[in-house]
DNA sequence: CATGAATGAGGTTTCATTCAT
DNA sequence: GATGAATGAAACCTCATTCAT
C-alpha cells in the first residue's frame, strides 16, 4: 500500500531513533524508514517495497542486512523496548530508596522515553501484536518485568504508608497507560518539553496512589 | 495473512457488538467477523477473505453489504463512536451539574464503554489511522468533541475551586489515555466487574484533577 | 467496468433500434442500453450491471429475456444485420437490371443504413468477434451473400463493358470498406443529410469500378 | 477469458512486430503475446493471465515492465502509430511534388503499413476506444495529422486542376476506410502481394479524386 | 554488498449467473 | 415478470521473497 495516512498517528517527527553505534549504512537506512512507515501506516499497511523506496534502496537490499520484513519491525521493538530498559535501569540506580522518588523516577523515565522516541514507542506498543511469538517474546517479558517493578514499588509505598491506594494493579496499569499514550500526541512545537510533562504525569501519578505530600 | 497472533490485543471475548436492530443476516454476520479479526489482526493484517471465511459467506457476498474493505472498518469506527458518544451523552442528562459528579459520570461512561466493548474500542482506536480521510473524519470530530467536554468540565471545576490542577488539558488527556487502554486488558474473567473498575478509574480521575473530598 | 471511454467510436447518438414491432418492456430497455454500452466500450468493456443499469432494471432481470450477455449481443448483431439485408433486398426490388443503377442502389442501401444506425452498424461490425461461432454464424452467412451480390453485379458491370477494373474482388473489398467506416464518423451534426453521403459514396463507388458515364 | 474466438478478426498471422531494438526479453515476449490476443479477441476479451500464458511467463512479470494492462495496449498502439507515421514521412521524402504522385505514395505507404502490419494497424485502429484518455491522446494526435494531411495533398490537387472531386473530405474518408480495413483479410496466402494490393489501391484512390491521366 | 528481474501466492474487487421470494 | 441476495470463478494487481549477476 503506498497511499499516505490522512491523520497522524505519531504527532511528532523526530528524533526518532537513538545512536545505533556500530550499524552505518542501509541497516541504518532500511530501520529508520520502517521505523517511520510502520508507526504512520502500521506493519500490515507497510510493504517491503515501501521500506526499500523511503530507504531509497532496492528491496532486494533490505535481504542482505534482515531475514524478513518481521524481522525489521522485531529490531525496532527491540530497540524500542531496551532504550525504555535502560531509561529505567538508569533511573533506578540514581534514585533514592524511598517509594515517592522512585514512583516519581519510573515516571519521567516511562513518559520521557515516550516524548523523546515518540515513534519508536507507538511501533514497540502498537505493533508488537504484528510479531509471531518467537519475536514478540523478549519484549513481553521486558514488559511484564517493568510492570512488576512499578507495583512493587506502589505496593511497598502502601505498605510503608506513603500511599494509599486500594488497588495497586489497577494503580500502575492506570499510570503506564497515561505515559505509553503521550507517544501519540507529544512534539516539541506544542512549546512544551518533555521534562514538563514528564513533571506533570509525576504529580498525576503521585495523585492516583495518594502519595503524602513531601 | 492468515496466521493467528500469539498475543491477544484485546483479553476480553465478548460481547463484541451491541445490538445492531434492524441489520440481520450477511451483514451482521460480516461486521462481527471483522470486529473479532479487525481486533485481532488489525485492518491491515486482515484480509478479506479471512473476514469471509469467519463470516462464513463468500468475499463477493461481503461487497454487496459493503462498498469496500476500509467501509467495513468505516462502520466498525462509526458505531464505536456511536455507541462512545450515546454513553456520554446519558451520563450527562442525568448527573447533577457539579463538576465533581459530572467528572464521574464522564469517567465511568468512558471506562465501562472500554470494558463492556473491548474489540470495538480497540478497533475505533488502534485501527483509525487505516482510514482514508473521508471515512475517518466524523469518529475525529466525536473524538475533539468528547475531548473538549472533559476540559470544559474540568476547567469549570477549577473556577469554582473543586478541583486543583496546574494544566486541566493535561489531565484530560491522561484521565482519557488511562480509559482508552482498559479495552486491552479488561475481561470479566479478572473476577472484576466492569463497574468495579470505572469505580476506581473514577477515583483517580478524581485524584488527578484534585477534587476537594465530598 | 464503468468508466466511459474518453473519445467515442461512434459519432451519432442517435437513432439506435429500428422500430421493433412486438417486443416492449424490459426486452426493449435491455437492448436498447446493451447497444449503446457495447458501442462506445465494446462487449468486453461492458458488465451486465452496466447494461442493468442503464437500462434502469436488475441484472437478475436481464436473464428473464435473454439467456446470457452473449445472447443480447447476438440479438443486437442479428437485428443489424437484418436491417442491413432489408436495405439491400428493398434495393434490389426497385432497381433498373443495368449495372451501374444496381451498383448505386446496393452502395446507397449500405451507407445510408450505415448513418442511419451507426451505433448498430458499429456493434454489428466490431463486436461480431465476441459472439460464440453459432450464435456468430447467421451473421457471417449474411455477410458473405451481401458481398457475394455485389461481387456479381460488378462482375456482370465488367463483362457488359460498363464496368472497367481489374480486380472486381478488391472493388468490392474497398467499396464495403469505405461505407463500414460512415458508422463511426457520420452525425447529422455535421450538416449534411446522410443521403448526401450516399450520393457522394456512390459517385466514388462508381468510379472505383469504372463506371462509364450515363 | 479464455475461449478461442471462433471466427478471425486478422487474417494474417505474421509478421506481428517490427524490430524493436534495444528491447529483449521478458518486454518483447509479452507485448508479441498481448498483440496477438488484443487482435485476435480484443482488449476486454483479453486477461492479464491469458498474456501470461502465451508469453510463457508469471502474471506477476508483466508487471515488472509496464504498470498495468492497459499501458501494454497503449505500447502496442504507440508502436503502431510510430510505424504508420514513419512509412508515412519516408512516402513524403521520397516523392514528386506532384498531387498525384504524393497521393500515391501515401496511399501505398498506408496500404502496405495495413498488409505488412495486421495485427499492429487492427489493435491500434479497434482497440483504441479501450485506451484511457491520456493514453490514447499521442496516437489521436497522429491521426488528425495523417488525415490533415492527405486532405492538403487531395486539396492542393483539386486546385491545380489535377484532381477533381467535389468534397476532398469526404474522398480521404473513403480513401482512408479503404486501406484500414485490408488489415482484417490480407494474408501473403491469399496469393497477392502487399505491393499488388497497394497497387491496386492506388488506382481506386486516384479514380476517387478523379486524377486525369498522367 | 547491491541489484534487476522474476516468481508463486495471495491481495481486493468484479464478473456473469442463479434462485427463492 | 421482477428482484435482492448470494455465489464461485476470475478479474487486475501487489505481496514478500529469491537468485544470478
Amino acid at each position: 500500500m503506498s497511499k499516505a495516512s490522512p491523520h497522524r498517528r505519531v504527532a511528532a517527527e523526530k528524533p526518532r531513533l537513538p545512536e545505533l553505534p556500530a550499524r552505518r549504512g542501509a541497516y541504518a537506512v532500511v530501520l529508520d524508514a520502517a521505523l517511520r512507515l510502520f508507526a504512520e501506516r502500521g506493519y500490515g499497511g507497510t510493504s517491503v517495497r515501501d521500506i526499500a523506496t523511503v530507504a531509497e534502496v532496492q528491496p532486494a537490499t533490505l535481504y542482505a542486512h534482515f531475514p524478513s520484513k518481521a524481522h525489521v519491525l522485531a529490531e525496532l521493538v527491540r530497540i524500542g523496548h531496551e532504550v525504555h530498559q535502560q531509561r529505567f535501569r538508569e533511573a533506578l540506580l540514581e534514585v533514592q530508596p524511598a517509594p515517592r522518588l522512585q514512583l516519581a523516577a519510573m515516571v519521567r523515565a516511562h513518559v520521557s522515553m515516550h516524548a523523546d522516541y515518540p515513534m519508536l514507542a507507538v511501533v514497540a506498543n502498537a505493533e508488537l501484536h504484528a510479531l509471531p511469538a518467537e519475536l514478540a517474546a523478549p519484549a513481553l517479558q521486558l514488559r511484564r518485568e517493568s510492570e512488576q517493578l512499578l507495583l512493587e514499588i506502589v505496593e511497598r509505598g502502601v505498605r510503608l504508608g506513603e500511599f494509599s491506594v486500594a488497588q495497586p494493579w489497577l494503580a500502575v496499569a492506570a499510570i503506564g497507560s497515561m505515559g505509553l499514550r503521550v507517544a501519540n500526541w507529544y512534539t516539541p512545537d506544542l512549546g512544551m518539553s518533555a521534562d514538563a510533562v514528564a513533571d506533570a504525569y509525576v504529580e498525576f501519578a503521585w495523585r492516583i496512589v495518594g502519595a503524602k505530600p513531601q
